[in-house]
DNA sequence: TCGGCGGCATAACACCGGGTTATGCTGGGC
DNA sequence: GCCCAGCATAACCCGGTGTTATGCCGCCGA
């Protein structure tokens, strides 16, 4: 003779309750096992468990089944809006699952904001309308710094060869990168600089320009690009800094000194008429990399975003699959 | 690497539940171990189980905590509903225990109808305000049959000395008949009609009344009636039959004969001037039974109810403890 | 920069809740 | 009076869900 104590709201799992709906919907223990899938046992056992947890029956037996007593007639009306959110619950994991729902936080440099990230939206959007996202244009270190902080989900970033601070450095963390694409780099001159140099189309000597004045860009572009000089010999003269491409182009078109810029920057506007873009002489190139939390592959919805960059068709942006 | 199989509603307990939403007040599975009183594997296994159950993440590990995934928000958010529910059907089952809320149906026999009955419900409904009472009136077989076919939960019912379908016939099923109190046989007479026989308020052989025209109520009562006067030695003449004690009397003022009455019976109706109660020489008794189902003593107003029933004073109606 | 600390994960282990099959009992209907 | 439907019990088994002990990692403060 246990003493009853004093009743937990422990005591009531969700199990139980859908044994005990399952009876008042039956009428009948054996019934009730049947519909659960379980043996008749079971079901009896659940219910002697569930009455002596609470001290008194639950259900009186009679000739040709049961019946619920006061007790269980409260678990059952309270059991029917338990069941109901849980399948509700259940119903929006599916959702999430199944890609008809849930959000994608994207983060990535500004020369993507233009290219990769809308077509990535579009595609993305076309193939689960019920996805939505959110981005968050920023230069590669707080791009890796919005994944880390789980304020983005995926970000894309940039790297030069040999740079020191490159997204892979926040692979201590929890995080992934992974290159994408080797993204060539250009040089933008006006037609008649390079007039005397070399033929239109064809690769220019970086160092042919070691006396132009040159407009760079973001602070790890600078470096890139004088990293780059020094490698052939000379330390260019930057005049003009500025972040802005259509503002380089026309500085170029301007005659205000020549440009290294990144195929993806030339993607999305046109080249004024007069200005021309050469490959170095000696290939250039800066790799694109994905960066995300390695626990977020588990994320349907993120999961299928990586899928999708993975599978973008980058030829016209003159982007190359990465070898790493 | 487990396929992760589609989503099932049976994945979601309200234990998890619980820890989920403890997560997501904390911010942390420490916080909410301690909370819920477990050590911070425990929940930390939780999550992980659920997560593989899930195929997704359902938090994030931060540096000093863990924040929800927009799954961990589904869950958490449903959690709030399931757990309020649950506390509600928990608390609807401790007023139950606490007698603060419950049914109990009473059956009985009629003369208890207007004695022991209302005395009891009042007692039980000063004593427990929310509980709430219904009352079928039935003899005795009938009765037990409502405690047997769950259509109450207490009968009262009484049976003759010898009486071969007394209430104890019952207790082969789950039903229990305990006998409560002795009530005593009265033999009811004009005071004119006993006059020549003995003084007033003394007993009264039976056989003094063999010559008697004799008026009887329900079957019971009268074949025991038949059992008794044939025990001493006649056959009485039963002329008129009707289970109204009021008309009892009334005939019997009016000559039309003699009667044996329970006390109880006598006890709320007054006896006309001219009409006197006797006992018999050799004393008379019918005994009164409670009839309940075994299992519905765990049923605590119907304990209770039980309970009150024995700690009636019954002594004004002239019934006296059984000895059993 | 290094040690302390807060927080989570993992390992190893124990328990019992909750399932199974086999079987018995009881009450009602043909 | 026998058969059958339905519930209970026994005996057993497994895995979910706790425990303690321990390790790793990232942050913070001296």
């Amino acid at each position: 003779m246990t003493e009853p104590r004093t009743l937990l709201a422990a005591d009531l799992d969700s199990q139980t309750l859908r044994v005990v709906r399952a009876i008042a919907d039956t009428g009948s223990i054996t019934a009730a096992a049947a519909r659960l899938g379980y043996s008749q046992p079971a079901v009896s056992q659940t219910v002697r468990r569930l009455e002596q947890r609470l001290g008194m029956p639950v259900l009186t037996r009679v000739p040709r089944g049961a019946l619920l007593t006061e007790a269980g007639d409260i678990l059952a009306r309270h059991a029917a809006t338990v069941l109901r959110s849980i399948d509700s619950a259940a119903e929006e994991l599916a959702k999430l699952a199944g890609l008809r729902t849930g959000w994608v936080r994207i983060a990535a440099f500004p020369s993507a904001s233009s290219t990769i990230v809308p077509r990535l939206i579009e595609r993305m959007s076309a193939d689960y309308p019920g996805l939505r996202f959110r981005y968050i244009e920023a230069e590669p270190p707080e791009a890796v710094q919005t994944v880390r902080d789980h304020t983005a989900d995926i970000a894309l970033t940039f790297s030069y060869p040999g740079d020191p601070d490159d997204p892979h450095g926040a692979s201590a963390a929890g995080l992934t990168a992974t290159p994408l694409w080797r993204e060539d780099m250009i040089l933008i001159l006006r037609r008649d600089a390079g007039a005397g140099l070399s033929p239109d189309a064809s690769p220019l000597a970086l160092d042919s320009l070691a006396g132009a004045g040159w407009i760079a860009g973001c602070p790890r572009c600078r470096g890139h690009l004088l990293h780059l000089c020094a490698a052939h010999g000379f330390t260019p003269s930057i005049d003009y800094e500025t972040d802005n491409v259509s503002a380089v182009l026309a500085m170029v078109e301007a005659g205000l000194g020549v440009a290294l810029l990144p195929s993806l920057a030339l993607a999305s506007v046109p080249l004024p008429a007069n200005v021309v873009a050469r490959h170095p002489a000696t290939p250039d190139s800066r790799t694109v990399h994905l960066v995300s939390a390695e626990a977020s592959h588990r994320v349907p919805a993120i999961a299928a975003t990586i899928a999708a960059i993975d599978a973008l068709d980058t030829s016209a942006w003159g982007l190359a699959t990465a070898r790493s």
